[in-house]
DNA sequence: GAAGAGTTGTACT
DNA sequence: AGTACAACTCTTC
């Protein structure tokens, strides 16, 4: 058996939108952004989830863990196992640095770059975040530039962080 | 406050 | 292997 890597899918609506995650034996391969419907969702993970079956149950874990967060349940994605085998060494670091943020705080790509190896490699680090595919278990929303201000964040994505920063925030309080 | 230079990592040719 | 690009940061005007 070759080879085909069995992997599955699952979408599903959350507070902030429609989610769809596709995942393998080793944990989540990919994760949408809140979208307004299913479709969307699906399209924004391909094409992995084209390889991939729908099995809700599999992935019963890692919805109910979005679908509170979503919600804005202080709870921990850090609990979702990802599945990086196929990441760059310097991406990978650079990922788990940024799930270790705790809800509510904020840290600059600097500090990501440290984490990751090379203090000077911010925008790697930046590349590294830019190129997320996993989001919300990867919370590069808390990863703003070095003056505490969100450096680029790329269009359409920035009211989704700025309202998971606030959502988060609140949880604090 | 705005503009320019410097560094590192990844993707593509 | 070399070139182009990127969600950065620091220095300087």
């Amino acid at each position: 058996m070759t080879a085909v890597e069995r992997t599955t899918y699952d979408v599903f609506e959350t507070d902030l939108g429609w989610v769809a995650v596709v995942g393998s034996e080793h944990g989540v391969l990919r994760a949408s952004l809140p979208e307004s419907s299913p479709e969307a969702a699906l399209d924004a993970v391909q094409p992995e989830v084209g390889l991939a079956k729908h099995d809700p149950e599999r992935h019963a874990d890692s919805r109910m863990l979005i679908t509170a967060y979503c919600a804005g349940e202080p709870v921990n994605l850090g609990d979702v196992p990802i599945d990086t085998r196929r990441i760059s060494p310097f991406f990978k670091k650079a990922w788990e640095a940024c799930r270790s943020i705790p809800s509510g705080e904020t840290r600059s790509y600097r500090w990501l770059a440290e984490q990751a190896g090379n203090v000077r490699a911010t925008r790697g680090a930046g590349q590294a975040m830019a190129r997320n595919k996993l989001a919300l278990l990867v919370p590069c929303h808390r990863v703003i530039g070095s003056s505490g201000a969100l450096h680029g964040f790329g269009g359409a994505g920035l009211p989704l962080k700025s309202r998971l920063l606030a959502m988060e925030s609140r949880n604090q309080h």
